[in-house]
Order: C-alpha cells, then sequence, then structure tokens
DNA sequence: AGCACGCCGACT
DNA sequence: GTCGGCGTGCTC
C-alpha cells in the first residue's frame, strides 16, 4: 500500500475509536482506483497495514487468527507479539448514530503484521496496544500451536497456560544485563552414572542428548540437575527444569545458586506473587536470564536459545496442568526437544512406563548407575506380606508384626525413621476377612466404605450398612486394612514415648527434619527430607495403592515407595525399609531388588500387548447420554481408530469425582470437583478411543475438528453438543 | 460466550 | 401492522 492511500478518504481526527467508521476493507482498498477510498475518519499504517490477531478467549470454538487493521498511530506499536485490545463479536462495524455499536473488547495477540487479508470482508481497526513489550515470540507462538494441535485444544486456550496475566510495573522495571556463559561444570556426582560425565559433556559442547535418567536414591538429584543446567549454559545456551511441586523447585533453585551463583536464573513457580512471577518471566523472555526451574507453568518458559529441557519426577500427576487442554509437562517438554533440537531429560528416582517408552523406541538414551552403586545407595528393603502377619498372631493383636517394630526400633537408635501412610480422607476397598470377597451394597452393589471404624457405608448411595455381611460366605467380620494404619501410627508414637513424632500432610508440609531420633508420619508425596538421611522407613499404605483398580496402580505405588524409600540412608549405612504388601506382587519385587526401570519395562511390554496406553494413544470423548455415539460417528477418525464404549458414567456424588473425565490423580477416593467433571446430576456417557502408535496425531486432529464442525466446545452453549475431549485421560480403570 | 438477525404469535 | 419470542450462526 502507498501512502499516498493513507491520506486519502476524510481527515484523520480522533483516536482509534474513528476508526470504527470503516467502510471498505484493507483489501478493497489496495484495488487502484482514481480515487481509492479508504477509512473514513482516520489513516492507516503506510506499511503492512494489516495486523493478523490471535484472540485470548478459550472458550470459543474458533482457533483461527482475525485480521484487523493497523491504524497509522498504533503502526510502531503493534509489532508482532505484542498484546492488544479488538472489538470482536457480531456487529464489530455496525456503526448507528457515529457511534460504533456490538463487537465487545477483548485482548488478543498480534501474531504477524502483513501487507494484505485474505479475509474477504471489511476489517476492524485494532481497538489498542496493551503494552508493546513483545510477550508472544515465533517460538512460543510455535509451541502453542504444536501443544492445542497434540491435545485437540484451541490455541487461545494454551496461551492462556503460556502466557502469564500482564502486570504494568513488572513490565516497566528493566530487566538485568545477561551475564558471559560459565564455565562447564565438573561431572561432581554425575560420575556414579555409566553415561553421566558423557552426557554432561554432550551438553557442555553444544550437543543435543536425550535421556531417561534414572537417580540413586539420596539428595544429589538436585545438584545433578543444577550441572546439567550449567554445563547447557556453558555451550552458550539456555536451558528449563519443570518439577513437580515448590519444594523440590527450592531444593534445585539452591542448587542453582550454589553451582553458578546470584542471578543467573529464573524461579518460576505460582508461590511467588504475580508481579515477581511475571518479573521472572520477562527477564526470561527478554534474554537476560537463560536458565529456569520452575513448576509445571514453567513448561512454556520463553528461554532464549533453548538448549536443554529437564522434567523431574515425570510419574508426579502435579505435571499434568489441569486446565484445559490439560497438556503434560513431560510431553510439551519433549515437542519442545523435538521442534528446538535441544537436548532432553527425564528424571526420577523412579521410572514411569512413558519414559521406558522413550528409551525403548530410541528416542532417549537410559542414563542410569552401575548396579552397584545402586546397591550401596538404596537401603535394604523387606516386606510383610499376609503370611507373615498370619503367623505372628502378637503382632497382628498390635496390628503390626516384630518386624516392623524391631525396624523403627533400631532406627530410632541412629535417626528419624518415616512411617508412610494413606493419605486422610483415603477411603480404601473394603472386602471380606474370610473369602476376601469385596463389600458391597446390598441396595446399589457400590463398593462399602469405612469412614470411621465402626461405621460403614456406601460409596455410591450412601446408605449405612449395619449389620453387614458377606453374601458369598457369611462372615460378619471385614478386612479393613488400611483403616488402622492412621491409628497405627498414633500406636508407634505412644510405643517410644521419649522420642517426638512429626507428622506432615496435605495441610502442613514439613520441608525437612533434623538428624535426630523423631517418628516423622507423613502421607505419600509429603515427606520431609531428613538430613543425613533416615534411619529406617516403614510404608504401610501398601494395600491402599495396590488395592485400586487403576491401570497405574501398581506403577503408583512403586513410585512413592521410591519416593520415601529414597530418602533413606543407603544400606551401606544401615538405612532399612519395611514395606507391609504382599511380597509376590511385581511393584513390591521392584521395590526389593530397586529396579524401577525393570518394573517399567514389563509394563509397557505388557501395556503393548494389550493395546492399553502410552503404546497406543487414547482420548476420552465424554458428554450427556446418547451425544457421544452421534459425535464420533460423525468424526473423521483415522482408520485404525478403534472406539471403546461408550458406557454411562457413575451418577456423581457430591464430593466424589467421576472417573476419566477429570483429570484425577492416582489418590483415589474423595476429591474436590474440578473443570472437565459432567455437570452434578447429569447423566453422563464416556467412551474411549485407541490408535496405534503414529497415528496420534490423526485422532487429535479428528476430534478436533469434529468439535468444531458441531460447534462449540464448552458446556451450554446453545443446541451445540457440549462434548469433552481429553487427550491421554489419566485414569481410565 | 455474546450478540444480532430472523422468522413466527399476541398486542396497539 | 409492529413488538418481541428465542432458535441459528457469526465473530476479522
Amino acid at each position: 500500500m502507498s501512502s499516498d492511500d493513507k491520506q486519502s478518504g476524510e481527515p484523520a481526527g480522533g483516536g482509534p475509536e474513528q476508526l470504527a467508521l470503516i467502510r471498505e476493507s484493507v483489501r478493497e482498498a489496495k484495488v487502484p482506483r482514481a480515487k481509492p477510498r479508504t477509512w473514513r475518519g482516520a489513516a492507516l499504517a503506510g506499511e503492512l497495514p494489516v495486523a493478523r490477531v490471535v484472540v485470548n478467549k478459550g472458550v470459543l470454538h474458533l482457533d483461527q487468527f482475525f485480521d484487523y487493521a493497523v491504524p497509522e498511530e498504533l503502526d510502531e506499536a503493534a509489532q508482532p507479539g505484542v498484546r492488544v485490545r479488538v472489538r470482536f463479536g457480531a456487529g464489530a462495524h455496525r456503526v448507528r448514530g457515529g457511534r460504533r455499536e456490538g463487537g465487545r473488547l477483548i485482548d488478543g495477540f498480534v501474531v504477524e503484521r502483513r501487507a494484505e487479508s485474505d479475509y474477504t470482508g471489511p476489517l476492524a481497526a485494532l481497538a489498542g496496544v496493551v503494552s508493546p513489550e513483545p510477550v508472544l515470540g515465533a517460538g512460543l507462538l510455535g509451541l502453542a500451536r504444536a501443544v492445542a494441535d497434540r491435545y485437540a485444544g484451541s490455541l487461545a486456550d494454551v496461551l492462556q497456560l503460556a502466557v502469564p496475566p500482564r502486570n504494568a510495573r513488572a513490565e516497566a522495571k528493566p530487566s538485568p544485563e545477561p551475564l558471559p556463559p560459565p564455565a562447564a561444570p565438573e561431572a561432581g556426582t554425575w560420575e556414579r552414572y555409566v553415561n553421566g560425565p558423557a552426557f554432561l559433556g554432550a551438553l557442555a559442547g553444544g550437543g543435543a542428548p536425550r535421556a531417561v535418567w534414572t537417580a540413586l536414591p539420596g539428595p544429589h538429584w538436585a545438584g545433578e540437575l543444577a550441572r546439567a543446567v550449567a554445563a547447557t549454559l556453558a555451550s552458550g545456551r539456555g536451558a528449563l527444569v519443570v518439577v513437580p511441586d515448590g519444594r523440590a523447585a527450592a531444593r534445585v533453585d539452591a542448587a542453582l545458586t550454589a553451582q553458578l551463583g546470584e542471578g543467573r536464573h529464573a524461579h518460576l513457580t505460582a508461590e511467588a506473587g504475580p508481579e515477581k512471577r511475571y518479573r521472572e518471566w520477562l527477564a526470561v523472555r527478554r534474554g537476560s536470564v537463560r536458565a529456569v526451574v520452575g513448576t509445571r507453568a514453567a513448561m512454556f518458559a520463553p528461554v532464549r536459545d533453548l538448549g536443554l529441557v529437564a522434567v523431574w519426577d515425570d510419574g508426579d500427576s502435579s505435571h499434568s496442568e489441569p486446565h484445559a487442554p490439560q497438556p503434560h509437562a513431560r510431553e510439551v517438554l519433549e515437542l519442545r526437544a523435538a521442534h528446538d533440537k535441544c537436548a532432553f531429560l527425564v528424571g526420577g528416582t523412579g521410572c514411569t512406563v512413558e519414559a521406558a517408552q522413550l528409551v525403548a523406541t530410541g528416542w532417549a538414551l537410559p542414563l542410569v548407575a552401575a548396579r552397584d552403586q545402586v546397591r550401596t545407595a538404596a537401603p535394604l528393603v523387606r516386606t510383610i506380606g499376609d503370611g507373615d502377619l498370619a503367623r505372628d498372631e502378637a503382632a497382628r493383636a498390635a496390628r503390626l508384626p516384630s518386624i516392623a517394630w524391631q525396624a523403627v526400633r533400631e532406627g530410632l537408635r541412629s535417626g528419624p525413621v518415616l512411617v508412610q501412610v494413606p493419605r486422610r480422607g483415603y477411603v480404601p476397598r473394603l472386602s471380606c476377612e474370610r473369602c476376601r470377597t469385596p463389600a458391597r451394597c446390598r441396595h446399589c452393589a457400590g463398593p462399602l466404605e469405612a469412614p470411621r471404624e465402626s461405621e460403614l457405608r456406601c460409596g455410591w448411595c450412601g446408605r449405612d450398612q449395619p449389620g453387614w455381611h458377606c453374601a458369598e460366605c457369611g462372615s460378619d467380620r471385614l478386612r479393613a486394612r488400611i483403616v488402622g494404619a492412621r491409628r497405627t501410627a498414633e500406636e508407634l508414637g505412644r510405643a517410644f514415648p521419649a522420642v517426638p513424632v512429626r507428622t506432615s500432610g496435605r495441610d502442613h508440609v514439613l520441608d525437612s527434619v533434623p538428624a535426630r531420633p523423631a517418628l516423622v508420619v507423613s502421607t505419600p508425596g509429603a515427606e520431609p527430607v531428613a538430613e543425613g538421611g533416615y534411619a529406617a522407613a516403614l510404608l504401610l499404605d501398601g494395600w491402599a495403592m495396590l488395592g485400586r483398580p487403576d491401570l497405574r496402580a501398581g506403577e503408583e505405588a512403586l513410585r512413592r515407595w521410591i519416593h520415601a524409600a529414597s530418602l533413606v540412608r543407603g544400606q551401606s549405612e544401615g538405612g532399612t525399609v519395611v514395606v507391609v504388601a504382599e511380597p509376590t506382587l511385581r511393584p513390591v519385587q521392584a521395590l526389593v531388588r530397586w529396579d524401577p526401570v525393570g518394573h517399567a519395562r514389563r509394563e509397557l511390554s505388557e501395556r503393548a500387548e494389550l493395546g492399553f496406553p502410552p503404546v497406543s494413544r487414547m482420548a476420552s470423548v465424554a458428554g450427556p447420554l446418547d451425544t457421544v455415539g452421534p459425535f464420533l460417528a460423525g468424526a473423521d477418525l483415522p482408520g485404525d481408530a478403534e472406539v471403546l464404549g461408550p458406557v454411562p458414567l457413575a451418577v456423581e456424588q457430591p464430593g466424589r469425582g467421576v472417573g476419566g473425565v477429570g483429570g484425577a490423580g492416582a489418590g483415589g477416593g474423595a476429591r474436590a470437583r474440578r473443570p472437565g467433571d459432567p455437570p452434578v446430576g447429569e447423566r453422563w456417557e464416556r467412551a474411549l478411543v485407541r490408535v496405534p502408535p503414529g497415528s496420534g496425531a490423526a485422532l487429535a486432529a479428528a476430534l478436533k475438528s469434529a468439535r468444531a464442525a458441531r460447534g462449540a466446545a464448552g458446556a451450554g452453549a446453545g443446541g451445540a453438543v457440549p462434548v469433552r475431549i481429553r487427550i491421554d485421560p489419566p485414569d481410565i480403570g
């Protein structure tokens, strides 16, 4: 467009609102005419007068860009990546009585400046530029696009997760000057791993190794992550570490400060206030800081020249984003590694089936310690199964066999002892003590629960069950394996009156305990670190974990045990772990042998045989009764897709989740409602769609376009089917 | 989601 | 004849 064009038309006057008086599109204005008509009331940007905008409105099923005209006065500020305000909605052009009506002001980002639009209608003008800070760079946009595609979600949804809300005060402050790359670090404790030094060397040399790292138990993992970051920085590239929670972030943060000094890395967690968080994020975006540690939202951090992405403890359910489209940190970092051709590290003391698959397919290499290193670093693990309990009459009365008492007593001589108990509110599945038939409600056949001892209630219909007796064998005794675990911990405390008892749980998480003898009672995931390591640990939640009818029950139990047992001193220092679980079970054996990788590999091959994820890609599609079938019938699913169901979902009980729709973790039992759950009281159904490896992208694309064709995605849209699509549903029983 | 347009029944 | 019901469909 020539500069003459913008001078034509009526004289410019007033602000952007005047631009409401649009009569013709920019494109039409480009058509050569004797006297080209353009905007009536204001001039356009001379160069690239069209701004392609992504509107920041996730609930729209629209997953597309919109073109807006750039008024001359916004020309300079409306650069690609900046936040803008635009009029959006029916009637955005309508002008009545000299004033614009319709079209609400909403936020968006400029994606591109163009010479012309391919939209045939008249363009509305940008209403304003929020700030000149280009927060959405090409790299972040590409990543968001890839994540949206992978999860059959919209770009706008992903951007909501990826770009933090603006804070003017943080934006006004200049970021610090970037520091020159540090020197490459020594291998340090990476020496303990077969390929550890080589991995660090590759990072420092600018390479892009991909590894599944099975960390040795003990406290060194944070320092090892810091060294990996330092090695990457030494190559002149940036690095990103995603951890499950604030405690882990603080540990890596401290290790990074120790390794690199102050000012080299940003710390992105929700715990910091919005201003601090945005300031840190901006420092990363501006290239002032090259390294990041943070919780899952940091997976999108716009690190410059990304050289390494790392995720710690990828089995932790916190890595799964609860907001649409519910991306998982490991998967997002995989996308980043593939796209940016950077190094990738997934690490943990355990090993997820997904990580094992990365090795099995050859995408990543294993980063493990030699067997003798493992034996030294890991504690001695002993099991207590049913047989032991039955044989040990005295122990039955005391609820705990003598092996356990012994381990605790001996441990307390030299340090703190950890007792892992099931989470409060965990409702175990009850069964007949004699024949082990699951205890079911006599009215609706739902599972029975014992919220308190001597109280029995149906988990589905909530009816009390006085005078229960087993329908199979007539016994009136229930097997309440777990109900007493917390009480057992209390009894332990009474048995050792001289020893302090500390507790750590969801509402009150202890970070660490001193090296003195103490009983530390904790729920899984909340275990404090003990200075010098625990002398012993007692894992009491075995049955609670393994009794769940969940595909990941075994994997999750092992992960939690290994996590707790990793805080115990190594065998060489007398560290002992006692787990109350049947020694014949696979996860129990894996714990005894300290072989999380072997366990993950076996799980993987079993799931491959059964066609379960992650070998197959699955999606769950949920909606009101009789909507899911038609929806899938209308979807152009890949030829190799297999539809399972739909089956009706259980009626929502107050305070209980419905499996498979929301992102329930492996905790089980009661939980709060969360986005993605069906509305209370409405009957819903769910289908699972399964495709073989390689068809995942096609499946996501098909579901996405089916939903787009069907109308708005969310609930309540007029007439549209509110189906909910979830790629990689976490809890498929 | 909003919001406007559109094509049908009770009102001045 | 016109006001307005909310059933569809579009939003640069």
